[in-house]
DNA sequence: CTGAAAGCGCTTACAG
DNA sequence: CTGAAAGCGCTTACAG
């Protein structure tokens, strides 16, 4: 690999001008310039990115830590990822991807070496054990997924709370009169994902100034166990009139139950759920739905941590991002 | 942040003395060990990346090239990076992930600029435009997936014509005469993804030596074609017994459209696929398959690359992982 | 068993 | 408009 000095000697100029000549910090005649053109382009010459690391404290590279909660839906978290590698690079940076199992350890070993200018934590919750050593650090980071205490911290999500309102608003306004809510499972309640009973609650407060009678279930999340609960459900479905899905694997796992028992939406069944357009797309899922947004989330995510790494000193704090409810026609006036 | 010479100066000994101290390249005093490490323990000094890569051009990073086929099932990907970057980790090594349209810049702007070891490249296909750039970056790189042309690379694949002789063999045991099989879409096979017609033309040759026949089909991959098109064949099996789908995006959707025409597996009709456990188990197929092994593929292609990092010079040519079928009881003798 | 020094390849004040 | 030099924080021959 050619280095500067290599461009520097071959264009007859110092290495500090050459330097200069590619960041384009100070003014170079255009005569020396085109030589240095043309020694970068003969050497194929890129600058060294420990060396440019190690002398500028900027590594032009986020980590990204990717979760995966016990019991969550796997393919759900690619729909982060790559808005968030897309947007990140659009930016000039590069993303170094954290998986382990012991996060703060992670943490501790990337943020610690320097290898990164930041961090973006996806699936966040509420006691998240990566907080505690992020705030040990004192780097630049964004959340995604909202923590017990957010002291300090940027982070964003999708307003649950509004999500449940326009559920519920949404089946009060056909009429009906009773639903079955099945929530993230049991797991996912007890690690602390706070999306699970940030939209519960919020559905069970709405509901309850509507009159309308909801049965909540925590949903499995793998097989036999799904099949099996949601099966059930499905088949003694009481007075409910209606089925609100806020569980992927759940959901993803519905029309094949729904086919198997006859059971016809909206005529027999109004269905509504939570999950974004690509993530229906890929399960086939023709159900009216709050779109998720995770590629909005995401690139909000990376534009807050580039503020905070280029020092706009922008703690950030919360945002929620307002969700919308997408029709797809999953949702009419109950018939009994 | 702490550097080595804060650590040299509280425990009164020289930089380099604490740099081999940490690294156990040359014998220590035990009474010097002590200061060190209590200094390092105090000050919380973890030695800068950048500054160890220039000092001893090793990153300790590899970069992993991901790569969604135009019409492939995304959730699929994700099973081979989180091996990858478990089987990285192992060895001490981090992931830089690489998600670019444009994989020729990626490899060149990571290659050149040193941020990376070496490269694993996922999904390679016939003529992989990443690959010219790759042989002139002289970087180590083991590869995922069989491009036409080999020379000088190393490669991983599935053995995917033992399988499909494994998948006509296991027909044929059986009794079955007739049989349709469903390939990777169009684009799959034009975007030069060998493993298609790698598959597909060992199963043609297997079968006409058993006089089996069949008929095939290139599969749509996404929603209403795809519906449309597994339905029709569904409904127009003629005299075929079985299924055979070579397809992530189909075998997904099988088990709705099958429950929705009241077909049952195995005694109306043998269905046989390729997948991974963990696929299988996401959407819950309860198919025999080939276990297509994304972990043990994503490990070899680590180790082959370590490997080459530590100068094993192991070249490493092309490994074919042979195939096994798991029985999960979905192919029984023909009824008809 | 330990230290002083060179060197890895950049960037950026300091000088002119 | 350009150059010489210091410095970023390590590692590792070279010396003792």
């Amino acid at each position: 690999m050619a280095t500067i000095d290599d461009v520097a000697r071959l264009a007859g100029v110092s290495a500090s001008t050459v330097s200069y000549a590619m960041s384009g910090k100070r003014p170079i005649s255009a005569a020396t310039r085109a030589r240095i053109d043309r020694a970068v382009q003969e050497l194929g010459f890129t600058p060294h990115a420990g060396a440019r690391a190690l002398a500028t404290a900027r590594t032009m590279v986020i980590g990204l830590f990717v979760q995966f909660l016990a019991s969550e839906f796997p393919p759900a978290m690619l729909q982060y990822v790559l808005p968030i590698a897309d947007a990140a690079r659009e930016a000039g940076y590069d993303i170094l991807m954290l998986t382990e199992e012991d996060g703060p350890a992670a943490l501790r070993r990337v943020g610690s070496t320097g290898m990164v200018d930041g961090f973006i934590l996806l699936n966040v919750v509420d006691r998240d054990p990566r907080l505690a050593e992020l705030r040990r650090l004192h780097q630049p980071a964004a959340l995604v997924g909202l923590p017990a205490d957010t002291e300090g911290l940027s982070v964003v999500d999708l307003d649950f709370a509004a999500a449940a309102r326009l559920v519920v608003d949404r089946l009060h306004a056909d009429g009906h009169r009773s639903t079955v809510l099945i929530t993230p499972s049991t797991e996912v309640i007890a690690m602390g994902g706070a999306y699970a009973w940030r939209f519960r609650d919020a559905f069970l407060g709405r509901a309850a100034e509507h009159g309308i009678r909801v049965r909540t279930h925590a949903g499995a999340t793998i097989q036999p166990e799904l099949g099996e609960q949601l099966g059930g459900i499905l088949d003694d479905l009481g007075d409910a009139t209606s089925l609100v899905v806020h569980n992927d694997a759940q959901i993803a796992a519905l029309p094949s139950l729904l086919s198997a028992r006859g059971i016809e939406v909206p005529r027999d069944l109004s269905v509504i759920s939570l999950f974004s357009e690509e993530f229906g797309r890929l399960f086939s899922l023709p159900f009216t739905s709050i779109e998720t947004g995770p590629d909005r989330l995401g690139r909000h995510a990376v534009a807050s941590l580039l503020a905070q790494i280029d020092g706009a000193d922008d703690a950030g704090g919360v945002s929620f991002v307002a969700p919308a409810l997408v029709e797809r026609g999953s949702v009419a006036p109950p018939s009994r």
